[in-house]
DNA sequence: TTATTATATTAGAATATTCTAATATAGTTA
DNA sequence: TAACTATATTAGAATATTCTAATATAATAA
């Protein structure tokens, strides 16, 4: 799929080192688009920023606070949970989920970094 | 839709509290997400690191670039412009893209938060 | 004017996402 | 043990996204 157009490219060299930077960084990239992906869904950005807030909390209380049903959120929890960047604990019959740190130490500035609204 | 659990609640005021903080944020949260699918998917992520990276680039070069045809590289580049993200200006027949950094002031920003890589 | 070039738009197929409803699982309690 | 509670899983409907192919538009050049 030959794309490029038939004017002078105005740099040919500038082209080339664009090809490399992306050859260079594709898979980081596609991965992060992974993890924007999961924060890119309104349901699960503000679960992310409520376990940010609220430190840890039970799949019941999540369905309720955002009135959502419980399946829904189970759903939502397990994304998160799968692309790393939740975790879970149990304690009885509850499920706490919160932000697992360890595996995403830029994620609370990041979240600062969108959010430039104080809670 | 009650979907609070049984179990005696450790906080109702951390509950209410939570609440509160949806319903206050909800509007910029939904916005923030809608941003972030900009940015979730890869070719589009591509396409502004690319222009992080070399400024402005034309239709034609970023299609060439990342091998992707014109008409969904134009189709990127309209939803990128749309969400106010990117902006284009006009040079004879070729429409070049750029970030439009006055409206995203913390767009750099959040993308060097996002990739630690030194490009 | 006509042809050419770069970009934009459109329709629709293929695919992915998200929700609902139903059911399953696994601790807990009687 | 059986009943109950919190969570998880599944199938499938509704919807959204992304690409391809065809065509349209707009600036330029002959």
């Amino acid at each position: 799929m030959s794309e490029e157009c038939y004017r002078e490219s105005s740099n040919i060299s500038e082209i080339e080192k664009a090809k490399n930077f992306i050859s260079e960084n594709c898979i980081e990239i596609e991965k992060e688009s992974e993890k924007l992906a999961l924060l890119s869904n309104s349901v699960r950005l503000k679960i992310v920023l409520l376990l940010k807030n609220f430190n840890k909390l039970c799949v019941c209380d999540i369905a309720e606070i955002l009135e959502v049903n419980q399946s829904a959120i189970s759903q939502h929890l397990r994304k998160l949970k799968d692309g790393g960047i939740l975790n879970k604990s149990r304690e009885g019959l509850t499920i706490y989920y919160f932000i697992d740190e360890v595996n995403n130490p830029d994620l609370i500035g990041l979240l600062e970094k969108i959010f430039l609204f104080k809670e």
